[in-house]
Parts: C-alpha cells; sequence; structure tokens
DNA sequence: AATGAATGAGTCTTCATTCAT
DNA sequence: TATGAATGAAGACTCATTCAT
C-alpha cells in the first residue's frame, strides 16, 4: 500500500560485523547527499556528479546502489519519511495534560526533531517535485501528511471531548494549524538560505500557539455551535 | 532599486495597428506560456521548446524577446509580480468596517485575484527556484512579500490601535497568519495538480478565519500584556 | 570561362538617373560591408546580421540582392576582383626605362592600389576560404593570381631579354618575388589588426626590392649558365 | 608571461600501463585532428561532431579534455607552438660554414620539419583567425614568430660580421627572406589543396635561395652605405 | 566494491532564410 | 523596394548512464 515501486532500497536494520557497517551505511550517506543537494537545487538542477562528490565517491558508485535519477531520488524520499514517522509513533503515545500543551509540544518537538534539521527540507522538496513525480508524492502524502493530519486531528479531538476547545471542523482546522509550522521549514531551505532572514522560528512559534488558542480578538461572541455550521459567525459583529 | 536589470518590459496600450499589438503582446504571451510551465515542472526542466509550443510559436522566437532561459525566468517573476503590487494598492485605500473584516477581505480577495489564479504558482516557483537565483529572489522578497507583509501589519496595528485586536507582536502574527493562505496556493500547484485534493479553499480560509480570530480556547484567560509574555494559559475563566 | 556559377550581380555601369544611382550602388554597398567583415572575422564567423548593419540596411534586403551567403561571398570576390584586374591591365602598358624600375613601380603601385586598399584583405580571405568554396578559389586563381603571375613573368623576361637581369626560372622567381609583398598585405589584415605590427611597409617593400635585385652576397661567382641548372650554385663558395 | 592560460597539457613521457599510455596521448591525438580541421575549415566552419569523429572518440569526449570549443583552439596553436621551438633551439647550435650556407640550411629544414608537416598548417590558421582570438595570436607571435625573426636576423647579422653578406637593416630583410618560405606553406594549405598546385617546393626554395643571394641583376653597382639608401641602381659596373 | 573514462541523447542557443506587410 | 518578425535546422555543450579495469 504504502510502497513505491521499488522499496528495495530499504535499509535491513540487521547487526552485522563491523567491517560490514560501512557498506551498509554507503546508501544512507549517498541519500543523505542528494537530499541536501536536491532540497537545495531541487531535482533537475542537481548533477549526479555533484552529488558524487558531495558523498565523497564516484560517479559510478552511485549506480551500485541506486538504478537511475529517479530512483535515487526515491530512496531520498523514502528514507527520509522513516525517522518522521518514527518520531510520530513515539509522539503522543502517553501524554499527561491540557491539549494545548500537548499541541504546543508537537509543533515544538515537529520543529525541533524535523522542522529544523535536513529533513525539514522535504517538505520543499516535495512541493516542487510532486508534479514530476506523482507516485512518489502519493507516497509521501499517504505516509507523511495524512498521517502528520491524523495526529493533529486526534489533538483536536482529545481537547474538544475534553471541552478544552472549541467545536471545530478538525480537518479543516488541523490543516490550518499545521501551516504556519510548515512555511517556516520551507522558508528555510529557500528565501533564508540566500540571505533573506526569516522570523526567529521560536518566537514565531510561541506567536503562533498563542494565536491559535486565544485569537486575535479581546471580546470573543461566540455561539455554542459547531464551526462548521456558523456561516456568518467569523466575522462576528462585536456589539461596539 | 527594487527593479530587475530590465525593466522595458512595461507593456504601452496604444493604438496601434492590429499588426502591432500582436508584436507587444508577443512578451506577456510568452511568459505566460513560460510561467504556467515553470511552476508545474521547475525551471530546469522545463525545456524551452515545451514554452514556445505552449505558447504556439517556435524556438526561436523565444530569442526574439528574451536574451536566455534565464532571463525569460526573471521577467516571469516581473510580469508576475506587477499585478500582485496593482491589486495590494489597489487594496486597503478606504475601507470602512471592523478589522477582523478587513482580515477577512484581505484574505478573500488574495485568494480570489490571486492565490486561485495563474499568479498562485509564483510562490511554489519562488520557494523552489531561490536558491539557484538569489537576485530574482531579492526583488519578490522585496517588491511583493515584504509589501504582503506591511499590508498584513497595518491591517493588525489597525485593529490593536482600535482596541479590536489584542496587542500582538504584528511583525510576527502576520507572518503566521498569513502562511495558511500561501500553504493553499501552494498546495494547488502542488500535490493537489496530482490528485491530491486539499480541502475546499473556501472552507479552509473560513476556518483560518475563525481560529484566528478566535482561538482554539473555550475559556481565555488572557493577560493584559503583549502576547510574548503569555505562556501558561489555558486555566482561569474568562470573564465572558 | 572566369565566371563563377551565378554572374548574375555583375554591375552594368549604365547612366542612370539620380535616383537610379542610390539603388544601383546597393550592392556595391553590400559587399564592400560584407568583404570587410569576411576580411576581419572570416566567411563563417560573419553574421549576415552584422553585415546588414554594417551598410545600413535590414537583414532582409539583402536577399534582394544575393541569394544566399554563399553566394554574397562570390559577389564579394568577383566585385574584389574587377578593380584589380583593371589597374593590372593598365599598368605595363608602355613603360619606359629598365625592368629593375618597372618592377618597383609594379610593386608599389600594387602596394598603394591594392595591398594598402580594402582589397588588400582578398588573399587573407581566399586563403582562409580556398578549401570551402573552391570554385570560387579557382575563379580567383584564373583572374587573379595567374593574371599577377603572367605580368611579373613578363617583366622578368622582358629584363632578361635585355640583358638586365640574370637567367632565372621565370615562373619560380615571379613567385618568390611577390610572396613578400602578398604576406605584407596579409599581415595587416591579420597580426597588424590585432596590435601586432609589421614593419613599416614603405621601407619594408625598399629592402624587398633592394635585395631581389642586388641578393645578399658581396662577392657573386655566379656562373653564365641560366639558373635552373645551377645545382650547388645557390650555396657558391667563395674564394675567402 | 608568454604563456596562455594552461600550460598544464606537458606530456610527461612516464612509464604506466597501457591503458594509462593512451588516456594521455589523448589531448594529442584530439589536438591532431582538430589541427587538421581547423586548417581545412578555419575554426568556425569546423565542427567539433567533426573533430571528433576524425579522432574516432565521441562528441563528449572532447569535453573531457577540453573546456570549450575556444580553449580546444588555444591547445591546438599551443602544442603546435612547442615542437616548432624545439626545433628552433636545436637548430643553429653550432654550425660550421658559410652564413649562406646557414641561411639555406634553416630554410630547408624548416620546410623538412615544419612547413611540409602538419605544423604547416599553423600560419595559415593564425592568419585567419588572428582577430578573432588576439590573445592567442600574441601569444603566438611571441612564441614563433618574434623567435623565428631574431633566428634569421642573426644568421644575416652573422655573414655581415663576417663580411660575407652586405651591411643590411636585418630586422626588415629577415622578414623578407622568410616570407617566401612562409607563402609555400601557406599555398599548401589553401589552394593547393583544392587542386591548384603550386610550384614545386624544392625548386621554388632554391630559386628563392638564388635570388635572395645574388639578386637579380647581372650588374650590380653596390655602394658600400647601408642598403636603405641604395636607390638608383642598375647602371655601373661591379668589379667582380 | 569502486573507479572514472567514454558515450550520446537531449537541451540551449545561434543564425541563415523566408515572408507578410 | 524594404522591413523585421518568425522560423527551424544546425551546432555547442551537458549530463545521466555504461563499462572496462
Amino acid at each position: 500500500m504504502s510502497s513505491i515501486e521499488s522499496l528495495d532500497v530499504s535499509a535491513e536494520h540487521s547487526v552485522e560485523p563491523i567491517r560490514q557497517r560501512r557498506k551498509e551505511a554507503r546508501p544512507a550517506e549517498l541519500t543523505a547527499a542528494a537530499l541536501a543537494l536536491f532540497v537545495e537545487k531541487g531535482f533537475a538542477a542537481t548533477r549526479l556528479d555533484d552529488i558524487a562528490v558531495h558523498a565523497g565517491v564516484s560517479k559510478g558508485t552511485l549506480y551500485l546502489y541506486f538504478d537511475s535519477k529517479d530512483a535515487l531520488f526515491k530512496a531520498v524520499i523514502q528514507e527520509g519519511v522513516v525517522p518522521v514517522l518514527d518520531a510520530a509513533d513515539e509522539f503522543m503515545a502517553d501524554f499527561e495534560g491540557s491539549s494545548a500543551e500537548l499541541m504546543q509540544n508537537l509543533m515544538l518537538v515537529w520543529w525541533q526533531r524535523v522542522g529544523n534539521t535536513t529533513l525539514g527540507g522535504l517538505p520543499k522538496l516535495m512541493i516542487g517535485e510532486s508534479r514530476n513525480f506523482p507516485e512518489v508524492a502519493a507516497y509521501y502524502h499517504e505516509a507523511v501528511i495524512e498521517r502528520g493530519r491524523v495526529l493533529i486531528q486526534r489533538v483536536l479531538q482529545r481537547g474538544i471531548d475534553a471541552g478544552e476547545f472549541r467545536p471545530l471542523p478538525v480537518e479543516m482546522a488541523a490543516d490550518v494549524l499545521f501551516a504556519p509550522v510548515l512555511m517556516l521549514a520551507i522558508w528555510r531551505h529557500s528565501m533564508d538560505a540566500c540571505g533573506i532572514a526569516a522570523r526567529d522560528p521560536e518566537a514565531y512559534l510561541k506567536t503562533h500557539l498563542a494565536l491559535s488558542l486565544d485569537g486575535l480578538l479581546i471580546e470573543h461572541n461566540l455561539p455554542p455551535t459547531p464551526l462548521a455550521s456558523t456561516k456568518k459567525s467569523g466575522t462576528s459583529v462585536k456589539k461596539k
């Protein structure tokens, strides 16, 4: 289901002798180099030569591990996806505390463990290449995006069920809430990288959370009905 | 200052013979075709041949109007930026009503006039190519991003001054607030275009606005102090 | 006999109204511009665009007078050849004086009227393009080179017959004698034109004539037999 | 000073495995093929494809050794210059005999070792391309032409000092004396190559030498003053 | 397993040539 | 007659891919 055409690049985490360790590490070194360059220049503009140099091997060596440039791209995504999934699973196992805190932790942790790492380039990469690699995009969507969405949706539902959050269309709200965090990661690998600095990430995230939790308005005039049905409530008329 | 090398692509809408009309319209036709393909495939993966076919001209014709593929890219951004600036200027001239309504209008109008049009692809394009075209990125940043930011910041400040919005670090908040709208446009030209549908844009924006205005929490415990210092919220009851 | 394929570019020297004068002058203006650029850059490296600009017309106009770039080249050679032939015919009609003076005049006049003018570029041009335009080369050879050779040969024979010059294989000697003059013209359009100055032309020619007439040696030990049969005489052993 | 950008084409004739031998020989094979075609068609009219075929490699291989067509041209000149310099140095080391014989040897050897070989095409090539490659022309001038000139000048001076040659402006005379030899090489690669045969080289050179040494005139009337002032000669009788 | 020389299909770019006006 | 916009075949150059070592 969630496997691209060729999953033969899967990393088998067996316990082999030390001498083999290096050999086994090779593919990961290659995909790491490829990821960095794909994120920087885009898939088409990245030369295999550069990747090889970046990884400290010869160009021919790439073909010992990957059938083609396309296959390398797929492997890059695949390898990048795995740790994200691991991190996601690890999370939310048994969190005690308010849903607001949970939400806050979720975002901060994502930023620290994913967004602010090399993997933070994946969203930019997939955004740029999804139309050129629809199958990979589908895989990424299913394996990462959808899972991430569900995760946030669960947090939202948790808050709603606990009477902490207002009733909301969780599917929509989840996307809206994650967008600023995604943009932070995207920015870091685009504008940011060419001298146009973004806001301070920590403060940015803090603002995002505060805004999301409390909203802009000082005086709220919220109806008890769920948001989905409140057509005109968004621009609620204040008493003035 | 904020103009790339050649700004001579200005379209003077004089009343000339039909054949001249065509000649003058050519560059715009070419950049339109180029924009569509650059957004779809990325700069490097787009062949000039395809652009030419898309525009209904021969390959050589492109070189009558643009010195190189790079120059064409720059022109695409430049041409795309102009209408956005025009729309921005036109906006916020004299709006009567609450700042919340103003904010809502701003986003809806941007979506209808920019995000949901061909120009909506520009953010995706610039995100993907900024590191390959730093000067163009700088121009785009200055001419579009910064102006857009300031616009939102002004709306926020307007609301704060009127006692409608809570005091906020407007610079941060502006970026946070625009991120979901940007992501909507980005999504439309990436995942969306390869079958992975996003949420319904209208509903998505509505949720975003509702969330931004009222926040997630049912019970707000907001201190009168600026947002940056509000750490542990979520327990006490708002006056209502 | 001495016509290239298409001789339809021949200039008809009729006496037409002034308004036509311009029209008639066109081809000559075009070939003049072409000659200058062909000599400067070579045939292949010269763009018709440049020629048109140089001649102050549009590119399309060239095709009103010449069928193709090749045809233009042929016309350039043809036009260049005519005045040279005229000058040659005019010369040597009835010269009174020593053959040495005649030879001297021949060379000086050629330099002044041909070598040192725009036409002086023809040798360089033909040398560079002869293998790409064998027919043109053949025409040029027959119409110019061979006639020039014969001219010099006649001067030599005149001197020999008058007992002024030693008996020599006139065919060989003619070529040898004209080589330095040709090199002077060639140099002027190659090295000379890029800052590497040749010797002063006048002094150079003077040296050439003196050398040709009197030779290097102080003490000559010439046998009365013609040069062709004097195998070892060139390195005549001086008594010492 | 007199080296173009890259002089790293030096061929180190070490004793390496066969495959390495080939790798090292490649650049020379490529420049050899390029020289042949550049001389034949000129730089602009020669296609890299043809050079590749001529050298028995693929088009891409050329780019393994040379950055561009221009770089290949430079290398061709550079490689061609080296053996000429070597031959020149080797020459005139310790020659015993008359200066006339020395001059004769110089010309014959040049013809046999340079003019009549592939390298004989260099003059034609440089004449045709000097204005398109001024820096290369400057290098060629300094490294080859100027050195050749000096060589001949030294021979002339040697003869003058020994009382064998008349006092002459050696700089002028050297150029004049070498011109016919150069023309012989130029001719061989231009007219000659398209069916218009030149004179027999050996006989041509012999005539050149005889003429240069003894002059045309039977009766010399040479004043003891330097050649530059001998205007009207040809009447009085030499002592014998 | 690793290399890097060699390949050639693919892309950008140029420019001789055409043609509607 | 003259123009210059448009064309497309041709050529320089790149780079993913192969393969002998």
